[in-house]
Order: C-alpha cells, then structure tokens, then sequence
DNA sequence: CTTTTGTCCCTTTCCTGGTA
DNA sequence: TACCAGGAAAGGGACAAAAG
C-alpha cells in the first residue's frame, strides 16, 4: 500500500473534502483525486460517496481511517525507537485534570525538569473524558485522571487518592444532611468532567436535585464564585485546604462511600515506553 | 414561476520535469 | 525511452441567488 496515498486519504478523510486536502498538502485537487482512486482501486473498496456538492466517507472508508491511525502511530513510534538512545530528550505530552495540575504536579513536574532537562515537557489541562479520549488516539503520552477507569488498551496506576469535600461560603450554616444543597445552585467544571460526574451521581444516589447548575472553565472561578457565595461545589480537599485555612471557604464532610476517589495515571498499554515516559513513571514510584 | 448566472466540487485530459 | 508524480486547464453536474 502506498504510504503517501494513505496520508492523502488521512487528510481528505479529516477535512471531508478533496479540494481542501489539496490545498491542505498542497498538492493540485486532481492529483488528490488520483491518489484516492488508487487506493481504491489498490483496496477494491469505496472510500467515499461522490456527489455534487462534495463527498462523503463510507462505512470502509471509516474503517481505513482508523487502521490509518494506527499505521502512523507504528511509523511515528518505529522513528522513535530507531532514534530513542536511552538518553531522556525530546517531547512528552502529559494531560492532567485542572485540580491535579494546580495542587500535586508542581513540585513533581518541577523535579522531573530539573533531572532531564532536555525532555520538552508539555502539560495539557482538561477533564478526564477528554484526557481519556487524547490517550487513546495518541495524542498525548499520558495523563493524570479521575478513577476508575476501566478500557481494554488503557493501562493504569494509582498515583494520589484524594478525599472530596462539600465547600461552601463562610456564612453557609453547617449541613446537616445531602438534602440541605436542595435549591443550591451547583457549580462545576464544564461536562466531561469526573469530579462533576461523581457529584450529580451522588445527588442523583440520595434523591436531591440542585435547582441551577452553572458550569465554569476555571478552577479560580469556581473557587471564587463559591467564597462570594454563587453556590456550593465538590473539590479535593488539597485543592482548597488553603482557603479553609485562611477562612475564605467552609467545608462540609461528605459520606463515607463518596469521599475518596483516586487520582490514576493513565496511558495506552500497545504503546512503546519512550524514555522520557519510563524516566515519568519512575518518578510517579 | 422560470431562466440565467455564479459558485462549488469532482473528473478528465494533456503537459512538464525528474529518474531509471 | 518509458514511467511516474504533479500541475494546469477544461468541463460536467448540481445548487442557490438574482433577474426577468
């Protein structure tokens, strides 16, 4: 199969056009046509439907997008392996979930930067779902979500355990029970988020049902918004143990079978172990 | 309501340049 | 000389908007 037809197929496949993988790659629309043909003809499979207004992707031509992923994720990684001399260097790509980004990665990421000072490190923030997601097509080299996780390619470790508390503003009299946030405006981070799930879980387990929910891109803003007094939220307790220190946040225990939940480090089993990820999953020990 | 015009997107044909 | 990759141009089919 010709490589450069299946990176052609990739783009025109991503784009869900020919002309704009032509312009895309840079290469003339007709010779786009060409190479999409050939595959064709070389796979004896339709890729794509031709109408008039443009084209559409079949059920096959699905599926070669997903083989073609693999494809060059074996080819981008053979590269690796072929340059990778055991001498930690290059990019490693970590997600992390916001909480876990602000309050544990510091000093961790601080440390590994300082011992392999040649690894490009780069850190993503975003919610479990879409960290999960990122992993499992390739796009980052782990990343530290919201347990548990359970997927076939997905291999994992415990790296902290949290334990999760109700958070209020200072005037907010104590709860006495779940059903006390009944019409409390809930705020949380956007869908997608592990933290937020494991709350509307909760709520939904005890029967309660919060009369708003406002949704915030920030750790800063949600924390900010609950001192003010906007609404009640679930946070780690290491994420704001300093502002219950300092008497800007009250907190409110939460039961037992919701309190903790585990911080895993995830990345794809098929996966070769680059040294910049073994030296990381050495310092994760 | 019908026709015309412009636009979009894909295919076909022909040509050029590089390489074995 | 043959083959291949890639570019340019022409053209076809369909749709939407404008014009009559």
């Amino acid at each position: 199969m010709d490589i450069q037809a299946l990176k052609v197929f990739q783009v025109v496949a991503k784009m869900g056009s020919i002309s704009g993988a032509a312009r895309e790659l840079n290469y003339a629309q007709s010779n786009i046509t060409t190479k999409i043909q050939q595959l064709e003809t070389h796979l004896q499979a339709t890729l794509f439907y031709r109408h008039n207004r443009g084209i559409t992707i079949t059920p096959k031509g699905k599926l070669l997008v997903t083989y073609a992923e693999k494809i060059f994720q074996l080819i981008d990684e053979t590269n690796r392996v072929m340059k990778d001399d055991q001498t930690p260097k290059g990019p490693l790509i970590i997600g992390s979930m916001e909480t876990t980004a602000a309050v544990r990665l510091p000093v961790l990421l601080s440390k590994y930067s300082h011992d392999y000072p040649k690894v490009d490190l780069m850190l993503k923030t975003g919610p479990t779902d879409q960290h999960l997601y990122e992993v499992l097509h390739y796009e980052v080299d782990g990343a530290f979500v919201s347990g548990p996780i359970s997927h076939p390619d997905i291999a994992q470790k415990t790296v902290f355990e949290e334990e999760m508390v109700l958070i209020t503003d200072m005037n907010h009299p104590p709860l006495s029970s779940i059903a006390d946030i009944q019409n409390r405006t809930l705020l949380v981070f956007r869908s997608g988020c592990s933290y937020r799930a494991k709350l509307e879980n909760m709520l939904h387990q005890e029967g309660v049902a919060p009369s708003k929910i406002m949704e915030f891109g920030t750790l800063d803003a949600i924390i900010g918004c609950v001192a003010a007094g906007l609404g009640i939220s679930m946070l780690p307790y290491s994420v704001v143990a300093q502002q219950i220190q300092d008497g800007t946040l009250r907190q409110h225990q939460i039961s037992t079978s919701y309190r903790k939940v585990e911080t895993l480090f995830i990345y794809r089993k098929d996966k070769y172990l680059s040294t910049p990820l073994t030296k990381f999953l050495e310092l994760l020990e």
